[in-house]
DNA sequence: AAAAAGACTTAGAAAAATTTTT
DNA sequence: AAAAATTTTTCTAAGTCTTTTT
């Protein structure tokens, strides 16, 4: 086992977390009401050393569209071409009020907050009021989150954390509670049918099927793989009742099996938890925080941190993604036994939750940031409890991340060059490393490391690339991608590439199997990083996608920025940006569950409107003749069902109604900003339909690039980032408006 | 040197919470 | 007030890359 190098260093009489967590707590919640600002007055308003303002060094990049440019990757086909220009912006509720991103600082928030506070009594309150006590709780949520993070990118932190980097070890003192396990199964009791017969079961066989029944909706029960492996591992269950020692259990076939008795139960709960009374609903709220409260924190080397993943993975059907040949199997309760907890050494070691069980091992490993640590029943995979987001350790390697695809921004060129050169290596091997170097620089591949194809779904990336996953069009020198990547997510995409790219792609591929054969049949990922490694301090594969996305994201955001856009046009902008990562990275999301019905209902609406707009222009005409008009104007009914049902839709009442001709060129106005909006709300929803933008906002952009920009743009960043993120991101926070990636 | 184990990041789905519409 | 839509959070699978073992 590696305990690697034990380190202990003498550590400061400790509290136990829970108790310091409480605290922490109590006093930030006090703080919330009575703004006691002195306390972090030297916030962290201008000790930034990550913001150190780059003067703009000349970037290199022109405005120039061509997909060819050097610095950008060849940008994947649009999905949809439409080349509809959006005319107008308008939302209607200006976004006054929000903080500004600029200058302002938590701290001028901090007292608008608590201010306003005071003034408990809620009277008629309008809109506004009522929109600023929502934004109110968001900061305060925000506020409590940030409170007890610890701001490790001070000068004299940075010292400490040198300190610990020499000695190879991430922490001195770690104190936590262990880890939440889920309850013992509980036994409802309600029988499924077996061959149109209520069956009895043991609980363990009726927790299964419970498993079995809870997915009916999904389309998991449906596939044969999913059906095959779990009949077999519930039949082992089945079997293992004493009863049925001599001749096997009654239940053999899945087709036989009826769940929905099950399953209807299910729903009951649902429906009676749902009908709750709010009331009820918070006493059970607070009953759970109680009982995870002290699993929420973490100390490390005297900080407070909190715990990401607390709570041990409860028993289920394991849900692998794509065609996964484990799909269905049963993942088994997880005990005491099967973990691990690592824990300072003088800390103390959190009692056993389970009465009569006790924790597999215990060690004290300060060369990592893992708490908590268990096998995976279905791969054998480690499982690890880690700290949250916001805690010092991702952070800190979430900068350097960043940091690192920066360093790569000043090699790239070379790099560039050298593979380039390298297309037309004499030597097989390189000259394949030079084109899969191409492919994961160009187009953003993952790197594609071996997988056992018996245990898991057939997923490639670069490195694992067959023959049949290309297709080559000699005429056009275009290449089309179509493969499997993570998750089984499908990679498709058509590029013109570089002529020695095809020509080296298409050798590659001559005479090999298709189905089995790896087109980089000379390469493999430890020996791309090798090289890599020689190319860059530090340099692997992954590095490229944080760096394109990062340099793509930068781009856009400083090209054709016009000024004198509303906040909307700015959001709009930004979502464009970020849609172009997403779809270079190829994040991507199942369709909403409505979305063809939802862009109709809002095409429906647009016609409406715009039919409407075509009767003021006509009434219009005759105003700026005669005056004004009287027009037999259709009234739409009301909400609320007039009741008949029928009257709805073919006999729309009309009634008179007379316009000067300035009410309605105000009105057509008013129509066209509308129009604009809707139709602007509908050209994203169609374009995000299966793109995800969050992946790519959570992993690959430089949050200092958005967070310049917002500065600069007076957007809060509070419209791009939620509060997690601002949390996650709090070091870069502070970046300089002009700061580039 | 190859394989396996270990530790960490990245990923989309699903659940839960919140906001908007009806 | 209910329902629908949207956003946020949670969950845990599935990658990458490093380190250890064989």
């Amino acid at each position: 086992m590696p305990i690697a190098k034990r380190k202990s260093v003498k550590q400061t009489a400790s509290k136990p977390v829970a108790k310091i967590a409480k605290k922490a707590k109590e006093s930030s919640d006090e703080e919330a009401g009575s703004e006691s600002k002195s306390e972090d007055d030297d916030d962290d308003h201008d000790n930034l050393p990550l913001a150190k303002r780059k003067k703009k060094e000349a970037t290199q990049k022109k405005a120039g569209k061509s997909s060819k440019s050097k610095n950008t990757p060849v940008s994947r086909a649009k999905p949809t071409p439409k080349g509809k220009k959006k005319e107008e912006s308008e939302e209607s509720e200006g976004e006054t009020s929000d903080e500004p991103a600029s200058k302002k600082k938590r701290t001028s928030i901090k007292s608008e907050r608590s201010s306003s506070k005071s003034s408990s009594k809620k009277k008629p309150k309008d809109e506004s009021e009522e929109e600023e006590e929502a934004r109110e709780k968001k900061l305060t949520k925000l506020q409590l989150e940030e409170k007890h993070i610890y701001k490790w990118w001070t000068p004299e932190e940075q010292a400490i954390i040198k300190m610990k980097e020499k000695k190879g070890i991430k922490w001195i003192t770690l104190e936590h509670n262990g880890l939440l396990f889920p309850p013992e199964y509980e036994p409802h009791g309600v029988k499924m049918l077996y061959n149109g017969k209520p069956i009895e079961l043991t609980p363990a066989a009726e927790e299964i099927a419970t498993f079995y029944a809870s997915m009916l909706d999904s389309d998991y029960t449906k596939k044969e793989k999913f059906n095959k492996n779990f009949m077999k591992d519930w039949l082992a269950v089945l079997n293992k009742d004493k009863k049925y020692k001599k001749n096997p259990h009654p239940i053999e076939k899945l087709e036989l099996c009826d769940f929905t008795p099950i399953y209807k139960y299910l729903q009951e709960e649902k429906e009676k938890r749902k009908a709750m009374s709010k009331e009820e609903k918070k006493k059970i709220a607070e009953e759970k925080s109680k009982i995870t409260e002290k699993y929420m924190f973490a100390k490390v080397d005297g900080h407070l941190e909190k715990v990401g993943n607390f709570r041990v993975e409860p028993p289920s059907l394991f849900r692998g993604r794509g065609d996964h040949p484990k799909m269905g199997k049963v993942k088994t309760r997880i005990y005491p036994e099967d973990v691990t907890i690592n824990i300072g050494e003088d800390a103390p070691v959190p009692p056993c939750p389970i009465p009569g069980h006790r924790w597999g091992k215990v060690v004290h490993d300060n060369t990592a940031t893992w708490l908590a640590h268990w096998k995976d029943t279905i791969n054998g995979q480690g499982k690890y409890v880690f700290l949250a987001a916001s805690s010092s350790f991702k952070m800190m390697s979430d900068f350097e991340k960043y940091e690192k695809a920066r360093r790569l921004k000043s090699h790239v060129e070379r790099i560039r060059e050298e593979y380039t050169r390298d297309l037309q290596h004499a030597n097989l091997f390189e000259r394949q490393r030079a084109t899969a170097l191409y492919l994961i620089d160009r187009l953003a591949l993952r790197v594609g490391n071996e997988k056992d194809e018996e245990q898991e779904a057939d997923t490639v990336g670069c490195c694992s690339l067959r023959p049949e996953h290309l297709e080559f069009n000699d005429a056009t020198t275009e290449v089309t991608f179509d493969f499997l990547g993570k998750d089984s997510i499908r990679y498709f995409n058509t590029v013109k590439v570089d002529q020695q790219v095809f020509k080296n792609m298409k050798q590659f591929v001559a005479k090999k199997d298709p189905q089995e054969d790896k087109i980089f049949d000379k390469l493999d990922t430890p020996e791309l990083n090798k090289y890599l490694k020689s190319l860059m301090d530090g340099l692997t594969a992954k590095v490229f996608r944080t760096y394109n996305a990062s340099i793509t994201l930068d781009k856009l955001l400083h090209q054709d920025q016009k000024e004198g856009r509303t906040l909307n046009e700015c959001l709009l902008d930004y979502n464009a940006a970020n849609r172009e990562v997403a779809i270079l990275c190829n994040h991507q999301r199942a369709a909403p569950k409505n979305h063809e019905v939802q862009v109709q209902k809002i095409e429906e609406r647009i016609k409406e409107l715009e039919d409407e707009r075509s009767d003021v222009k006509k009434w219009m005409k005759i105003a700026k003749r005669e005056g004004s008009v009287t027009v037999d104007e259709k009234i739409k009914p009301k909400k609320k069902g007039d009741d008949d049902a029928s009257a709805d839709d073919d006999d729309p009442k009309t009634a008179k109604k007379t316009y000067t001709f300035e009410k309605l060129e105000n009105r057509l106005k008013q129509l066209n900003t509308k129009i604009g909006t809707i139709s602007n709300q509908l050209q994203i929803k169609d374009a995000n339909k299966t793109v995800a933008l969050g992946t790519s906002k959570i992993n690959y952009m430089d949050p200092r690039i958005t967070v310049a920009w917002c500065k600069k743009y007076d957007v809060p960043v509070s419209k791009i980032f939620n509060a997690s993120l601002q949390v996650k991101f709090l070091w870069a926070l502070d970046v300089d408006p002009d700061w580039r990636f």
